[in-house]
DNA sequence: ACAATATTCAACCATAAGGTTGAATATAAG
DNA sequence: CTTATATTCAACCTTATGGTTGAATATTGT
């Protein structure tokens, strides 16, 4: 059974951008304006506001409107679930990365044979 | 300090989509060939094949050749990485929380202010 | 040798993503 | 009231993404 979970599929692409992933981290310091965000990067101020937004909708991060200042704070839980969702598979795939080990060796050995005793 | 981590991102956005994200789980249960896990999609062998290709430049998944056979086998290696990384962050984020929260709920308060003793 | 099977390559198409600039809006400060 | 600040909206551009179809290549079975 093929399950599509569309929430996870935001955090992940929203995470999936390193200008996004970074933003991301400097939140964890605690809560920042759009401008602040927005000061280390070389990109315009528009364009930190496009994955603000992005962030937003993939519920990363909030928004609160203080006069004109919109001050945005991390939102954790998505990320957690898609640990959790991680830590989830864990299980399953302590045979596949024995399997893969096996193999890899291997296919190593091969290669090493393909050139006897190589000049 | 920002810091890039390309494996990161090319493990990201791999997992993105939720047809590679279905590979994934399906090859956690053993090693497929291509056109076996092309069977439950309803689209093109060929638009399978490029979201293996993904998922091989992403270093999720292995390619063993038997024959005119291409065998795929799970490499959960990076995913694990992205798990580390996200437990790497989670002490960061228990503050978050907790301020979010008492964030969260005044917001709702103030929302339910606005209409006073709403009809 | 020939046909069938497994897979990729190549060209193409539509839409999304990430960026830009310039104008609009809302609030604050002089 | 006027100006400056904080932020978004709108239009545009370029490149990436996810998909298609048709042909090419490699291997296996008859």
């Amino acid at each position: 059974m093929i399950q599509t979970e569309p929430a996870i599929d935001a955090t992940l692409a929203a995470l999936a951008d390193p200008t996004r992933r970074a933003i991301v981290q400097r939140l964890g310091g605690g809560d920042l304006r759009v401008t602040e965000i927005a000061k280390p990067y070389a990109m315009s101020l528009n364009a930190v506001s496009k994955h603000i937004r992005v962030l937003e909708n993939a519920r990363l991060i909030h928004r609160r409107r203080v006069g004109r200042e919109h001050i945005l704070s991390l939102d954790p839980r998505p990320i957690e679930a898609l640990g959790r969702w991680i830590a989830d598979q864990k299980p399953v795939w302590a045979a596949r990365l024995q399997a893969l080990d096996a193999l890899l060796q291997a296919e190593d050995a091969a290669k090493t044979e393909e050139q006897p005793h190589a000049r």
